[in-house]
Order: structure tokens, then sequence, then C-alpha cells
DNA sequence: AATTTATTAAACCAAATGGTTGACTATTGC
DNA sequence: GCAATAGTCAACCATTTGGTTTAATAAATT
């Protein structure tokens, strides 16, 4: 549905989320949550950071909803709040099929042809071939 | 397993890539491609901005490795690439045992417990047990 | 009561972000 | 050749980010 479409980008939480993990050192302070909670300063020290750096990307994830806390007299416990990881998992199942299908490939690389050939043979062959694991033809 | 946990959170491409799915309108970008190649221009106008606006956005893609780019002509027609977006879903698929299975829940409160009896007994062994609980119960 | 401990808050800073405009480079079409 | 088209580049701007340091707050310890 188009209404689908316009939704899809626009889930408030997204932008949140996939901003907190862009971070190296958030995705690692989530990794250690997977081992249960822990208090801030646990979570600061591995990292060459002062403690208030790392409280704040503690606050960030927060913000995301991706970690929860709970005080407990002056100890701020965080643990690993997976919910909101799932949407964004969710998110991206939505482009599985532009890598788990090679039909998709296939069906790709025929239009690409076909708007090449309506465009004349015009080109140029300058492609840097990205060396990756791209197995997919680059001409 | 260390080495392990060292490298999953630095996985270099990690960081583009989510920092290129944290802007909504680069998600649009995205999700316009997967109804096949488009050039600079068709996947700038939906946007109420300027085309170097859009061109900037698309270079992100680019650099995160979501978009290639085949340049015909003076037209770049821009192609989706998902090998990477598998690459973020691979990062988050180590976090799925923590929403699919109510039994880690079960789990996680385990060790929790665990731990707090641990560190009220290491500190002061006579320490009644904290009635806090988790909270998660309140779910 | 005084001190140490756990943590946030505030002020600051350099760098990056998301956007603009205007100039510049090609390419295409008349 | 000349103008329109497709797009980038460079400079600029406001805001955000990721980090710091120095208070400030509140709880636990002595």
């Amino acid at each position: 549905m188009i209404l689908n479409h316009m939704v899809e980008f626009q889930i408030p939480h997204l932008d949140a989320v996939f901003h907190a993990l862009s971070d190296p050192t958030r995705r690692a302070i989530l990794h250690r949550l997977t081992g249960g909670e822990r208090t801030v300063s646990e979570l600061a020290t591995p990292f060459n950071m002062s403690l208030a750096g790392a409280s704040k990307h503690i606050k960030v994830l927060e913000g995301a909803g991706l970690v929860r806390r709970h005080v407990q007299g002056r100890t701020h416990y965080c643990q690993l709040e997976a919910a909101r990881l799932a949407e964004a998992q969710e998110w991206l199942r939505t482009y599985e099929r532009f890598w788990t299908t090679r039909l998709d490939d296939l069906e790709e690389i025929l239009r690409e042809e076909d708007r090449a050939l309506a465009r004349s043979s015009e080109q140029s062959p300058s492609s840097p071939a990205k060396s990756d694991k791209t197995s997919r033809s680059t001409k």
C-alpha cells in the first residue's frame, strides 16, 4: 500500500535507533548488556573515556529506547531493551529480497540493460570494480 | 569469543551503514530504489530539497556502500546495493534472542538476581535481599 | 558530620551533519 | 555554436555530535 510506504521510513523511532547504533561505543555498550544488567560505571570502565562521556552515550541509547534504567540508591542499573532493535530489523527485512534471491538481481540486471540499450550505446567504461563480494557483473 | 566481541562492534561498515540509515530522507531514497534504478534527479524530486542536497544524501548512501552509481552521459543512475544492509541485519540478528523468546528473559532475570545476590554478599554479607526486583513484570 | 562513591548537569570545544546558494563541468538537443 | 539539462563542487551556516572538565546532587560509609 502506498500508505504503508509513506509511513515506512517515518517510523519515528528509526531515526533515533539507527543513529544510536551508528556509534561503535554504543554498539559495544549494547553488546555488553547482553550479559545482563550493568551499572553505568561498569559500562563506562572498558572505554577510554570519561564517565560523563559514557553516561551521555547511555542516555542516547536510552533515548532511542534501547536501554532501560532503574535507579537503586545512587546506582543506576542499565538493561537491554531489545524491542526497538526488533523494529529496526523489521525495517531491514523489507530489503531482504534484494540480497537473498538472485532472481531479483537478474531482473534488475535485465532492466538495467534494457535502459542502457534504450539510451543507445554511448557509455563510459570507467566503472570502478568494487572488488568486494559483489558478484554482480558491473559490466 | 572475546575476539569475537572485540570485532563485533568494529565492523567498519556498520558505522557508516547505520548512520546512513538514521536519516529519513536517505531511508526514503533507499526505499525508492527498491523500484529499480533511478537517476539522481528522479530521486531528488520527491523531496523538498535542493538537488545538491539530495545529491549529498546519495553520496552518503554510496559511501556506506548502500547505493551504486553508474554514469551514462550526463546522467547518474543509482541502484540499490543491499549487501551492506544484510550485514546490518546480521549484526541485529545477534540480539534476536533478546526479543524472540521469553525464556531468555527468564534466564536474564535469574542471572540478574544472581548478580544482586553476589554483589550484596560481597560487600555486606548480611545485607537483605533488595525487594526492588526488576520491574520487568510490569510489561 | 564528613567523606567517599555513583552519577548527572552544565559549560565548553572541535568536528561532523544537513541544508542552502552560486559557480562550474559535462552532455544533449536545437 | 548556444542554450538547456544533469549533476557535482565549494563555500557557507546553524545545529548536532562526541568528547572534555568542572561543578553539583544524592546516597553510602566511616
